[in-house]
DNA sequence: CTGTTTGTTCGGCTCATTCCGAACAACCAG
DNA sequence: CTGGTTGTTCGGAATGAGCCGAACAAACAG
C-alpha cells in the first residue's frame, strides 16, 4: 500500500479544493465532496459520500444537488434500476467554466442588457448624458457579450492558439 | 428638465447593478454607491454618497474601500489639500474585470498550483492511480493559467478579433 | 405486509455578513 | 483653543448561509 503517502497528498489536495470553493463562491463541503469524488475510484451514493466526508446526509444531499446544477458532478441513475443514485466528477473542468459562464454570466448579462434598453427607450432626446452614460454600458455589455460567445464555442488550447497566432500578426 | 424619465430610468439601471453586484459576489450596497457615482456628474465625496444612497455614513466609508480595493472605483485625493476624499467610477469595466482576475482568479490558482506540486513530491512512485490524477489537475491548471495570462494582455475587441481571426482558419 | 435502505425535506442551531448608530480621530475656520 | 466637518473604527441588531438531526417518502427484500 506504499505507505500513507497518497492519503496524505490527497487530503491535501482536497483541502485545497475546500479553500477554491470558497473563492467561486460555493461552501467548504462542495469542495470536499468534488474533491472525494475526484479521487473515488468509482462513483459514490450518498451513504457513501456520508461516510467518506463525515457530513451529514441531508449536508450531501443538497450539495449533490448543487454541485450537479453546476455541471461539476454527474448524477448516474445507475444501471441495475434501484433507487441508489451514484456521483461522479466532471473531470473537464473547462465544461463547468463553460456552464458556469453560460447559466449565470450570461443570464445576468441579458437581463441586464434588456433593462438598459428598457431604460433607453423611456429616456427623452433631451436626456443626453444620461443616455449618453446607459448607452456607453450597454456597448461594454455587448462587446462582453460577443466576447463569451466566441470563448464559449472553443476549447481552452484552440483560444490559446487564436491568442498567439494574433500576437504575431 | 424634460420630466421625470432620466431619473427613473436612471433608478432602473441602479437597481439592475445592484442586482448584478450580488450575482458577482458584493453587496447590494455595493452595486448602488458605483451606480450613483456612474450618473454622478464629477467626483462625489462621502456625505454626498450619503445624501444620494441613503445608507449610513459607516456603511459607505466600508463600501468604498471595499470597491477602491476591487478597483470599480477609484479614489481622487481631490486638490486643495482637503481632508475631503472623492470617488470616481472605474468607466472601462474590462479594466475590472482584469483586476479582480488577476487578484482573486490567478492568486488561487497559484497557491492551488503549489499544492499540486508539493504532494506530488510526497508521493512515491507506486501511487500511480492518485499521481495521475494530481498530474492531471496540474495540467489543467496550468493550461487555464496561461489562457487567462494571455487574455489579460489585450483589450476586448483585440480577444474578438483573434478568435474570428482563428475561425477563419 | 413488514422491515431495511436510500434519498429528500423540514425545523432548528451557529456563524458570517450587512448595515446601522455612536464614539473616535483628523483636519480646517474662526 | 473651540466648534464644525469629514472620514474611520467599534459594538450590536437583523438577515442569510451552512450544517445537522429528525421526520418523511420511495423503492426493494424477505
Amino acid at each position: 500500500m506504499s505507505g500513507d503517502e497518497a492519503g496524505t497528498a490527497r487530503e491535501e489536495v482536497i483541502e485545497s479544493m475546500e479553500r477554491s470553493a470558497e473563492v467561486y463562491g460555493l461552501s467548504r463541503s462542495a469542495g470536499r465532496v468534488y474533491g472525494v469524488l475526484y479521487f473515488a475510484a468509482e462513483p459514490l451514493s450518498i451513504p457513501e459520500l456520508v461516510e467518506e466526508t463525515g457530513y451529514a446526509k441531508s449536508t450531501i444531499s443538497n450539495v449533490t444537488r448543487r454541485l450537479t446544477r453546476i455541471g461539476l458532478i454527474r448524477r448516474r441513475s445507475s444501471g441495475g434500476g434501484g433507487r441508489r443514485v451514484r456521483f461522479e466528477p466532471e473531470a473537464d473542468l473547462w465544461f463547468v467554466v463553460r456552464d458556469v459562464f453560460q447559466q449565470h454570466v450570461a443570464r445576468e448579462m441579458g437581463t441586464t442588457r434588456r433593462t438598459l434598453d428598457r431604460s433607453l427607450s423611456r429616456l427623452d432626446d433631451e436626456d443626453t448624458t444620461t443616455r449618453a452614460r446607459i448607452e456607453a454600458l450597454a456597448a461594454t455589455y455587448d462587446e462582453f457579450e460577443t466576447l463569451l460567445e466566441l470563448a464559449m464555442d472553443h476549447s481552452v488550447t484552440e483560444l490559446i492558439d487564436a491568442i498567439e497566432a494574433y500576437e504575431d500578426d
